[in-house]
DNA sequence: GACCAAATATAGATTAAACTAACGCTCTTC
DNA sequence: GAAGAGCGTTAGTTTAATCTATATTTGGTC
């Protein structure tokens, strides 16, 4: 079985794109793959020739993607974990959806689980108290125009 | 002047390294970057040479390894970025705070500029709150006994 | 049925980052 | 001053991940 965490952060990013085109277009192509990662088509078929060597997918060449019960299994996970970030990212700290995404992209694969879980349960807390989330949201209004402003304290 | 986020995150987190070695013990060896690290002190002599490459530190064999001015500079703010998340995930989150250092040192490479300055923000205002932080602690108790707990919702 | 374009695959190069193994300096100790 | 010990370096290998350039396959059109 498959963990989370057991792939390195390109492949589980690939499961994660496989599995989203599935749910939308029910087959993932090679080349809808490669245009989602940012990726040249011969950078996917590596990609589905690792994967495939861990079981998490079916792939022969010029077939379909198809993920086995494994690989669907740990894509789901890594979906969720991503999911949630992403509304951390823009519920509490009101950064926009499309840089939360990105952010969560790269976060959700360096929290120990025991980190996702603590801050899960931080998120159903306010999430549960509409007066604090209305508090953080006016601490960080949402789409604030400091993409590129200079950093006072340096960090 | 070398941005946060030019490097690589192996060689971000060499330039910390050794910004603390030298912090403490005045200066910083091949042996003790390789000990903190976690890698070989082969490893260590190759990243040397790509910070010297892009002069953040002079570095000449069998000698002692300085930080440039820019070097400095740079390795401070990572520092600091480090230090500050490391702080969130204990006070926040109450993970413990060896596993806070490092998820921190993961997370510290990924965070945008602006992201990292809501963080920031939201850390500044739940610290001047200590009814708030009383809350999250009675949340997220440190220490919980969760290290290698299922995930009950699957994240 | 032949042909073209799009999709896919292969081969080979490159890069960063690590490793092992072996070699070279230097300092201490006798 | 020779011998080790420990530190540092070099050379060469490995792996993942990308790329470019070059096939190959396939489906649709005439």
């Amino acid at each position: 079985m498959t963990e989370i965490g057991a792939l390195s952060e390109s492949l589980e990013d690939y499961l994660e794109v496989i599995f989203h085109l599935v749910e939308e277009k029910k087959v993932a192509r090679v080349r809808d793959i490669a245009a989602r990662k940012g990726v040249k088509m011969s950078s996917v078929v590596g990609a589905l020739r690792r994967l495939s060597a861990v079981e998490l997918i079916h792939y022969r060449a010029r077939e379909y993607v198809e993920l086995t019960d494994a690989g669907e299994e740990l894509a789901r996970l890594v979906a969720a974990r991503h999911e949630f970030l992403t509304n951390f990212f823009v519920e509490v700290l009101g950064v926009d959806s499309s840089t939360a995404a990105d952010e969560a992209c790269s976060v959700e694969h360096v929290l120990a689980p025991n980190t996702m879980r603590r801050l899960r349960r931080f998120w159903k807390y306010v999430e549960a108290n509409p007066k604090l989330r209305e508090r953080f949201r006016e601490l960080n209004p949402a789409g604030e125009i400091d993409v590129e402003a200079p950093l006072p304290d340096g960090i």
